[in-house]
RNA sequence: GCGGAUGUAGCUCAGUUGGUUAGAGCGUCUGUUUGUGGCACAGAAGGCCGUGGGUUCAAGUCCCAUCAUUCGCCCCA
């Protein structure tokens, strides 16, 4: 045989390998999840991870496509990408049955997106995303819906209110204060949202030389850049120059903000920086950032996209939806000392003594005909090897077989936690082992 | 794509101004006699010092390149 080659263990540049005790943290995280979007009547959907490349040229920009995605040509000369995110795909899915679905429409989905760059922290290649929309409700109360399903999730994790903070702003009203407002033109209101996006990761100085490089000399010397600095330091509707009150987006972020507060949402604020990268949505958009210092990063990002089904060449649907990312929310729930301890699903591990293995195959199958979940150490090490491997799993209990406990039927359980030990027959047993399951499932310990 | 930092045992890291056979702690494995883990003691395994080149009598140590990890920038789904 040639000599072995020397592969890497390390798992492709921006992707994870989930070991069992990462795979526990996933499984938990999307648990939680699944069940609070369930509660509020969501139904889960998936699609293919590949999808051809026309789906995203249409409404992201083309330079993100070309250097931010994986695509390759296929066998059949097809372009196709990996998807680096989902709504496209929801809006396609929903466009395809547009004239037969009972709306409104509450999906989610968990799907497995790829995005090509340099990882960094909160950032990856692969990552899951939940994704929550609600589709065909043109009123406010998608918004409060999507963002009240946001917060009962966070809550759900055990999070305080102090750990996250959840900001909105309209994109209507950012259209109406910097193209009609401040009269700049269009090219100058795209540069100027871009700036403003960014303006909490730059120096301030920095960032009013950078107003004033894309503002001209008349509009200078009309005080434009002032006005803008002072807006930007508004932290409240009422603080909003007169002429703005009576606005349409005003008085809809304000009655958001009354039906938030009165879900006893008190963490919501309204924040004109607030911009989001994204071309497609139309109206209000909102983010939940992690106040940790740790992670100075938004966590969920959605808002409502009314445009987006309607390009498919289908009767526009009024849409609302976020999207939250499992590496910022892990990280989020690790700052914060939010994650549990969390076990393997085996609830016995089988020391066995002697040569009994044949013997207590019939027992085991008992045991797992009640519903426990059994693993047997069929090593033939010594008996304190195999608890060794028990208590190193983190499994509860060590079930201890041998031909003493075979003949008399009656098999010693052993929490490994306490180091208590008894002997009882298999109902016993089961009930034992159930009863702790339940406990530990309602968060008793 | 751009800039900074870091690559020595499974993990966390030491390794003096270049100088012989490469170090610790933790972890792993074995044992301290017969069916009971965490502690203690005794012992063992485990390193192409990321990779390739260069300087030198001599390189883990200095220089160059490359790859990887990581933080930030760009961008943000």
């Amino acid at each position: 045989m040639p000599e072995v080659m020397s592969l890497p263990t390390t798992p492709y540049k921006g992707a994870r390998d989930f070991y069992p005790e990462d795979k526990r943290i996933q499984n938990y995280m999307f648990g939680v999840m699944r069940q609070v979007v369930e509660r509020f009547g969501y139904e889960e959907y998936d699609a293919p991870i590949l999808e051809p490349l026309e789906l995203y040229t249409a409404k992201t920009g083309e330079e993100i496509v070309n250097e931010q995605t994986y695509l390759f040509t296929d066998r059949g000369d097809r372009r196709v990408v990996i998807r680096p995110e989902m709504t496209p795909t929801v809006s396609r899915m929903v466009a395809a049955r547009r004239q037969e679905l009972a709306y409104p429409l509450r999906w989610y989905s968990i799907p497995n997106l790829w995005r090509y760059e340099r990882p960094q922290r909160g950032r990856l290649r692969e990552h899951w995303q939940l994704n929550v929309d609600i589709f065909g409700i043109e009123n406010l109360t998608a918004e409060h819906e999507t963002i009240a399903v946001a917060d009962s999730i966070l809550q759900a994790f055990g999070a305080k209110r102090s750990m996250y903070k959840i900001k909105l702003n309209s994109r209507k009203l950012m259209e109406e204060i910097l193209h009609h407002y401040l009269q700049l033109d269009e090219v100058q209101t795209h540069s100027i949202s871009k700036l403003i996006d960014r303006m909490h990761k730059m120096d301030y100085a920095d960032f009013l030389t950078q107003v004033d490089a894309i503002l001209v000399p008349l509009q200078r010397e009309d005080g434009v850049d002032k006005k803008l600095v002072d807006l930007l330091h508004v932290k409240s509707l009422d603080k909003l120059p007169e002429v703005l009150h009576d606005h349409e987006s005003v008085k809809e972020l304000k009655k958001l903000l009354k039906l938030l507060d009165e879900a006893d949402i008190t963490n919501a604020e309204f924040d004109i920086t607030l911009m989001r990268g994204f071309d497609y949505y139309t109206d209000i958009v909102f983010e939940v950032f992690d106040t940790h210092t740790e992670n100075n990063r938004s966590m969920f990002g959605g808002g409502r996209y009314d445009g987006l089904v309607g390009l498919f060449g289908v009767e526009p649907v009024a849409t609302v939806g976020f999207g939250m990312g499992d590496v910022t929310l892990q990280n989020f729930l690790e700052s914060h000392g939010l994650l549990p301890v969390l076990k393997p699903q085996t609830d016995a591990y089988v020391v066995l003594v002697g040569d009994v293995y044949k013997k207590s195959v019939g027992v085991l199958a008992k045991f797992r005909e009640h519903g426990l979940n059994i693993a047997v150490d069929s090593s033939g090490r010594k008996l304190d090897k195999q608890l060794k491997s028990a208590v190193k799993k983190g499994i509860r209990y060590a079930l201890i077989i041998g031909d003493l406990e075979l003949e008399d039927q009656q098999y010693s359980l052993k929490d490994l936690q306490t180091g208590d030990e008894e002997k009882h027959g298999i109902e016993r047993i089961v009930s034992i082992v159930k009863d702790r399951r339940h406990e530990e499932e309602l968060g008793v310990d």
